[in-house]
RNA sequence: GCCCUUGUAGCUCAGCGGUAGAGCACUCCCUUGGUAAGGGAGAGGUCCCGGGUUCAAGUCCCGGCGAGGGCACCA
């Protein structure tokens, strides 16, 4: 005689065991058709599946986040329907729910090509219209171990071989397919409707690349197709954004076969680079960073030193002269201790912030190179704070706040911060680990802000911070970093004299705000669209003639701007205006200055922008104070321009 | 690095066994036009590289390299 609790408080006695199917049935026919599933008791259950016991009961629709995420695991068994109608003989391995979607592994002797993706989804649509129930039985792992091995399902067998005995374990029999799950799934594939497969690829069995790949089919699916539309348009729209088209839009780089994953930047894409390093530069010198510049090559007893020939030799470029061996830098610590060692250094000259624009060489596996976002060359605004261990609180403190201001500056306002803490493999006494790990977190506690704790996350040698940043579509990007290490400056023996008169070493904080400079302009470009605010834009202004009689006035015009600093270009083509307008709105240059013969009698510009408005006629001098006062705004000119 | 897809004119792409195509861009000519594409003509390609099959290979096969999507990796 279970006595059920809904979420609004009201209860329902019931004489016998009871499903969430006839709870949904007894409150009402429309609930009834759109129950999916329960949560009793905070665990989710089919709807099938007898309550017994007096339980606080909600019933779950398409309407719950949880509704979507079982029509999208259900949406994977619907996958393993047709594939084995269609395949008897693959062997189907996991399917699991991911962000707005699901994918199956699978392994079949042939690879799935677009053909088989497309056969494989008009069979999924050809099942779900059929309507049928999805069965839920509840079994023993060895009955379950009989029914996979019957059926050559060797993957499943593996994953119920690592279920405790006794456990129950779900079969979902979907007509004469039959699927393991902890589920729960929908009633019936009536639920199932708005979903499209979208790629093949491959994928580690068990996620470890010594396994064999496995097939990797991805759907996407939702509660509703209207959902599932808006989705594809979202997906349209980022594609629209990917730097590496807009880039070669724009002419802002570009990459060769020569020189994989390296950057070529043209004229335009130098522009925002240079525009980025002077504005770090500024920040830096204004909070007390000494710039400095290291080799680009150095002998490997260093790296031997520093630990890195030993760990990551494989992902550094080598390179030999005279019988010496050398490696491209990696990254700039190891040579920012080295200027560090130069001279005694007394705890009076701590902390010491070495800051440099280093070039660094990564080898980075062929696959994983992307565009600007993942390069083998890169620049990273890169310091290190050598410094006491009571000095790390106060470092990160205002490190944190150097890294809201820079963000601050391109518009970015929603930061998420991770503390990443001690990993069981590590270097460090626990009472230094203790230290740093509490000045890390006091240090956001002081300024009253949010962050995920990443428990064993943190690296060998010490806790770090990670800041990420989240751009206009929502996306996350984890560009700047603070890590206290407790390790390199011993191997490099960098020391100083403390007040004790006794040699000690220092704590080394590494720490970026952008990361790399290729990076973070990827970032940018997407986030803005390649409409960069006017401080970033290549181009700011395009002064386009109306005739040649109007040429050299234009040309004079242009020369006046550039004198000031600003970024100017003239079109003197024998092009009608709106040609010329057309294309530059397209090049999205920020300010587009008219010149015929009424400007010129009357010695004002006509100023129009790149979203199309018309600022009318003003005074050379109005259009700079103008431009200045976007510059100013940096990035937040962008949310102020565009509507 | 692994799996799949892919590499044709400066760009975007069509052609998929039988003498290389389109649009845009480029050059020249006409046009000097007022706020998102004026008209005409022309030039332009070892069809990524190396092998093989074939009377014949951008086109089919094998190998390399690059790119794209994943997986793995990311000090």
């Amino acid at each position: 005689m279970p006595l059920i609790t809904l979420p609004d408080g009201k209860q329902r006695k019931f004489e016998a065991s009871v499903t969430i199917k006839e709870i949904a049935e007894d409150i009402g026919p429309g609930l009834a058709n759109a129950a999916l599933a329960g949560r009793v008791n905070g665990n989710l259950i089919d709807a099938c599946i007898p309550i017994e016991r007096d339980s606080t009961v909600s019933i779950i629709t398409s309407k719950d986040a949880e509704g979507v995420d079982i029509i999208r695991h259900s949406f994977a068994h619907i996958v393993g329907h047709a594939v084995k109608q269609l395949y008897p003989n693959a062997k189907m391995a996991i399917g699991p729910v991911i962000d707005n979607g699901f994918y199956y592994d699978i392994a079949y002797e042939k690879t799935f090509t677009p053909d088989d993706l497309e056969k494989i989804e008009i069979r999924m649509q050809e099942l779900i219209k059929r309507n049928y129930d999805i069965r839920v039985d509840i079994v023993t792992k060895e009955e379950a171990l009989k029914t996979f091995s019957e059926r050559g399902e060797t993957y499943k067998l593996e994953i119920i071989e690592e279920i405790p005995k006794g456990e129950e374990i779900k079969l979902y029999r979907h007509e004469e397919y039959t699927d393991m799950c902890r589920g729960p799934h929908v009633p019936n594939t009536k639920h199932l409707r708005s979903f499209k497969l979208m790629k093949i690829s491959g994928a580690y069995w068990r996620g470890d690349s010594n396994n064999v790949m496995l097939q990797r089919i991805y759907g996407t699916a939702w509660s509703s197709s209207k959902e599932l539309k808006l989705y594809l348009k979202q997906l349209e729209e980022a594609e629209k954004r990917d730097h590496r088209k807009i880039a070669k839009k724009l002419s802002l780089y570009h990459s060769q076969e020569e020189a994989p994953g390296m950057i070529f930047w043209h004229p335009n894409g130098w522009a925002i680079y240079q525009v980025l390093e002077n504005y770090i530069r500024q920040i830096l010198k204004d909070n007390a960073y000494q710039e400095i510049k290291t080799p680009q090559t150095v002998d490997r007893a260093l790296w031997e030193k520093s630990g890195h020939w030993d760990k990551f030799k494989a992902d550094m470029f080598t390179t030999t002269s005279e019988n010496r061996e050398y490696a491209i830098k990696p990254m700039n610590c190891p040579c920012h201790v080295q200027v560090f060692n130069q001279g005694l250094k007394s705890y009076k000259d701590l902390p010491i912030r070495l800051a440099e624009f280093g070039s660094c060489h990564r080898n980075e596996p062929s696959g994983s190179l992307h565009g600007l976002m993942r390069v083998r060359n890169f620049v990273q605004d890169d310091a290190h704070i050598f410094c006491t261990e009571s000095q790390i609180q106060s470092e990160v403190s205002d490190f944190i706040d150097l890294v809201f201001e820079v963000y601050k500056a391109f518009g970015f306002d929603s930061i998420l911060i991770k503390l990443s803490t001690r990993p069981s493999k590590r270097v460090g006494s626990d009472a230094i680990w203790d230290k740093s790990e509490k000045a890390l977190s006091d240090a956001l506690k002081a300024k009253d802000l949010d962050w995920e704790l990443l428990p064993g996350e943190g690296a060998f040698y010490g806790p770090k911070i990670e800041f990420s940043l989240t751009d206009c579509l929502g996306r996350v990007w984890q560009c700047g970093t603070i890590q206290v290490d407790f390790s390199m400056p011993e191997r490099l023996d960098a020391s100083y004299v403390d007040d004790d008169n006794q040699r000690k070493i220092p704590v080394m904080l590494h720490r970026a705000i952008l990361g790399s400079f290729e990076r973070f302009i990827g970032i940018l470009i997407e986030n803005y669209e390649g409409k960069f605010p006017v401080w970033l834009s290549p181009i700011q202004a395009n002064i386009l003639s109306i005739t040649d009689r109007n040429n050299q006035a234009s040309t004079h015009l242009k020369n006046q701007l550039v004198k000031q600093g600003y970024r100017v270009e003239t079109d003197l083509r024998n092009e009608k205006i709106g040609f010329k307008i057309r294309e530059h709105t397209l090049q999205r240059i920020p300010y587009l200055i008219i010149i015929g013969d009424k400007e010129q009698e009357s010695n004002q510009l006509s100023v129009r922008t790149r979203e199309g408005e018309d600022l009318g006629n003003m005074s050379l001098d109005d259009f700079v104070s103008l431009i200045n006062e976007s510059i100013e705004l940096k990035g937040l000119n962008y949310l102020t321009t565009e509507k």
